[in-house]
DNA sequence: CACCGGGGGTTTTACGTATAACGGTCTGTG
DNA sequence: CACAGACCGTTATACGTAAAACCCCCGGTG
């Protein structure tokens, strides 16, 4: 006998979960019968009255599997991990969204791990959850974490970034992103841009600065200074405030990022200076802090959500031995009305 | 014979897990050792030098328990479940924060449900994952969609809002948040307040609205509008264009969200009125965003990850069978540019 | 009439872990 | 010297599911 359960006196009052044997004494059959007949996978070895009365006793029973034993019987999990860096970060956040609605299509969990830990790589990063994983999806960050991750085997998908030996990679235009940034500003004028960039070691910002020196060599305006900003709009501020000190004669300022373009504004203004007449400013996402602000920033339009259900969407065909559909997303322009042709001071080629 | 494994010939390169059981061989000891050594419950009953060997066995093999495996015996999982409306309200993503950090520090996983599917509820709104969990932290939302969970018997945890029934809840000091506005506005010299509240039908609202007016009565001041908005910035901006419209006397707009204070701002402005001149402005929650907008709000700064954090540990406490600590986390104003006394045609009693 | 095939199930086993129950081998003691 | 404990383990079992292997009965066929 000697029971494993662990519980003296029925200390619990919750009502203890039916198994699939339960199930099986109350239709009248054996356990493998509902087991066949829950998963769909009875035709021609079952009769459609029994699964009938299968059906009918689960739904009764309120019968739900247990995912542990399933998992241990099929040794996997149906559990992606999500590794991003904050979820505070509204991107990421969309990033999540778009997976989570895809992994729940799919009956399909979701860990995740916001990876401030990551930054400063612990002995095991993703404590015990890594033995409850079929795969991982990644955004670009800290490339020894995940080393451990792959030692365990798991497939890999990373966003907008490609560290190498991925199964998937599913990217944003990024460059596109960028030269259209460059078409806009020059289109309306501007010759001398400065380049807010974050100073995150991060693929995406890597080729944002990249894309944004590309773009430039075409057209007749040049990067007349570049600043590193903390991610945040004090980040921003700060850096504009030295971007504008150093290089008083930019009049566009590309920010790699909404929450340093907002930053930007507001040092813009610190310097009595207006947006965007006297300096224009571009972001980076779309943010919802885009609108919030104003004026109202003009940004690139990332496709979070869908960057991160194609990322799932990945995993999900790697896992099932498909062929992933590692497509470049594309971004979009968004003008609005922090950007204008340079003022009136700048017509005249004089100096502010 | 006759293995359970699927897989045909040996089609996967991935390195195969080892178990207790290779560890035991491995040691030279057997696998009933091996899992008393690695769960530190040997004292007693393993000696040293076995345990020893055990540990060196465990961490060259790279052994790490399957947890499904772990699961199926004890009949725990170790996994929470946070129900929040959306991680793109910063908020929300600063709750899920101080949760995840409180869940990786007792080893516990944490699963996620944004619910936007909740909002319409589905027959089963939480999918299978329903079925892997110990316990249900949730803020305040459609409460039918809970009662499926609830039916299961899992432990609940309400953040900021208490439908009853629930094992514990963590609670803001909400009324003291609103009072502090009022008192900070009223000491301003405004008599005449307006309020934007969320059109969302979750506890704190209504717990803001309810605030408002008690505190309100203490006072000179009065409320003379009151209009509904959709928790966006947009929604704000709507909403204060209908009050300005409705009540063109009010001098503070007291807003339920920074979001909707956001909103507030630019409907202010293109009514060609300033803030704080003409108008204060006041939000709620302290986002990011409250310091990314010009003039910056002056808010109530809640302790969001706090809440998570809380939220978390009072879950644990009730799976371990321990008191949940049940305290009402204290709020803070943050008094920023948004606010300011009445502007000169009110002090004169005139109107705009 | 012996035999085959197949429809409609059942029996059995394995997944990896935790733990109750059991069992040897010493050492010291009455 | 027999025997009680410590001490240090081992053996056996159960968790709930999936699925391979088996089994029985019945109708048709050579």
């Amino acid at each position: 006998m000697a029971s494993g359960r662990h519980q003296g006196p029925d200390d619990d009052a919750g009502p203890v979960r039916p198994t699939s044997r339960d199930v099986a004494r109350s239709a009248g059959v054996s356990q493998a019968t509902v087991s066949l007949v829950l998963r769909d996978k009875w035709h021609g070895r079952v009769s459609t009255g029994t699964a009938e009365v299968v059906r009918t006793a689960a739904r009764e029973l309120g019968y739900r599997p247990n995912l542990a034993a399933r998992s241990l019987r099929l040794g996997r999990t149906r559990t992606a991990l999500l590794v991003v860096p904050a979820l505070t970060n509204e991107f990421f956040a969309r990033v999540h969204t778009g997976a989570a609605r895809v992994a729940a299509e799919h009956d399909f969990g979701m860990v995740l791990y916001p990876s401030p830990e990551i930054a400063a790589p612990a002995p095991d990063p993703f404590g015990s959850a890594r033995a409850a994983l079929d795969g991982v999806i990644a955004s670009s960050m800290a490339v020894e974490a995940l080393a451990t991750l792959r030692a365990d085997g798991l497939p890999l998908v990373m966003l907008d970034s490609d560290p190498g030996g991925s199964e998937a990679t599913v990217n944003l235009d990024i460059a596109d992103g960028m030269r259209r940034v460059v078409e806009h500003l020059v289109g309306l004028g501007h010759r001398r841009l400065a380049h807010v960039t974050a100073a995150v070691d991060s693929w995406t910002f890597h080729a944002r600065a990249r894309a944004l020196a590309d773009a430039l060599a075409d057209t007749p305006a040049a990067l007349v200074r570049t600043e590193r900003a903390e991610l945040t709009v004090t980040g921003g501020l700060e850096a504009t405030t030295r971007v504008l000190s150093a290089a008083p004669d930019a009049t566009a300022l590309v920010c790699d990022d909404d929450m340093l373009a907002a930053g930007a504004c507001k040092a813009v203004r610190r310097l009595g200076l207006r947006v965007p007449d006297d300096v224009s400013v571009t972001g980076f996402d779309d943010l919802s802090l885009a609108t919030a602000v104003e004026p109202e920033l003009t940004t690139v339009r990332l496709p979070a959500e869908e960057i991160g259900a194609n990322g799932m969407r990945a995993l999900l065909a790697v896992l099932e031995e498909r062929a992933p559909d590692t497509g470049v997303l594309p971004v979009s322009l968004v003008a609005r009305g922090s950007t204008a042709p340079p003022g009136p001071a700048w017509r005249h080629g004089g100096a502010r």
